[in-house]
DNA sequence: TTTAAAATTTAGACTTAACTAAAAAAATAT
DNA sequence: ATATTTTTTTAGTTAAGTCTAAATTTTAAA
């Protein structure tokens, strides 16, 4: 059984590798808001337990069985997420820091029967996708509402990193996960889209559409 | 903020001050496993916080505060324990242990959606009271002795209509309302219970059981 | 290519919450 | 009332996970 520092060491290191692919110590010292001295430290454990192959000065990776766990950390976090958003009722916004307490929770029964509940949802709150209890993550046919054409449909899976004041748009507007959009038509002169959300007709700026993901089949 | 050893403490407390009015060191130690001497650490530091009334020697109660506290945890734990139930299927049985890891975190938005979804539920799968946000603890319906289990406590407020000879049986044996009864065993070839009154061990018939009400408290 | 700066590790200290062993206080029995 | 047993506390130790400060290695600059 591991500890809660060490799942929140392996989840760093996951998020870390996908965007680099040499990540040290200082990143993620920064990445967790702690002192670099007291990351050598873990890192030093989870070498030992084989989780990461870790080399003095050289940086870290997480081995098959750390990004396994890592994996399955990750899968309870979005699985958090969406109970908290389509369940309970928060706005996107505010569930991050809950479901960072609830993916620690130690159970299996109690994931697969919530993943259940859920509907075994493809994607998070946030359009991320949610690994299976393998660790395998589907692969995603997901595009921004921008490189829809008219007539063409989607369902709403979450928007893109770093866009966090769209949630609350999102959210004003009552426009939830697994709602479906079709582009009615496309204003040439500035980008503008109109759509159609639950029967009502809504107009979004080129901005939204940027930033606004959505799950298609083409 | 408390941590999760605290609160543990807390709740321990609670429960062992609704046995018996004075809670020592060891019964402390021997409810969370633990040796008597952690525990005379951790009620001194829970002394410190103005959690418990604690004096050397002397036993330890909770405060108001330390109180509403323990009362806050036992919401959570029974209001999770209802979700796992009634939303996620688990048998009764296998929640407890889910339950004392969720019962720890940390949101009070999250606990009154919970219950707002769970449909502000008054009792938890086991039949016992889910305290409000205040942490007060709804009165207690009365109940039949046999529907009492193993360990539960109450007391007595009198007998179901019509048995009036049990009353006298009771005046015999020296045991007045108000007296508080704990359920020591159930015998389960004849449904004759043992049970403790006023120190003293005794055995009562199943028709005995099904005419004697009680109010039971947690 | 040598030196300065940055990154990383080591060494030692602190905190929390547990433990063991010994001392002290309270309860019980003779 | 005294001795014995039980309960509780004190004192000192341990492990996990953090920290600071100093030492070391790597990287970048002159």
């Amino acid at each position: 059984m591991n500890s809660q520092s060490e799942e929140d060491y392996l989840k760093a290191l996951y998020h870390l590798q996908m965007e680099s692919n040499r990540v040290t110590t200082n990143s993620i010292a920064d990445y967790l808001k702690m002192k670099p001295s007291s990351v050598t430290d873990m890192l030093k454990k989870l070498a030992e337990k084989n989780y990461v192959n870790y080399q003095k000065y050289k940086g870290t990776s997480l081995s098959k069985k750390g990004k396994l766990v890592a994996l399955q950390i990750i899968r309870k976090h979005r699985l958090w997420e969406t109970f908290l958003v389509e369940k309970l009722g928060f706005g996107w916004g505010q569930v991050h820091l809950i479901a960072e307490q609830l993916e620690h929770i130690k159970s299996e029964e109690l994931i697969e029967k919530l993943d259940a509940f859920l509907g075994n949802p493809k994607y998070d709150p946030h359009g991320d996708p949610i690994p299976n209890e393998k660790g395998r993550i589907e692969k995603m046919n997901q595009k921004l509402l921008i490189e829809l054409k008219q007539n063409q449909k989607g369902i709403i899976t979450g928007v893109k990193r770093g866009t966090a004041s769209l949630l609350s748009y999102l959210d004003k507007e009552n426009i939830k996960l697994g709602d479906a959009v079709k582009v009615l038509e496309i204003i040439e002169f500035d980008g503008t889209f109109i759509v159609e959300i639950n029967k009502r007709k809504l107009t979004f700026s080129e901005k939204i559409c940027q930033n606004l993901l959505l799950e298609t089949y083409d």
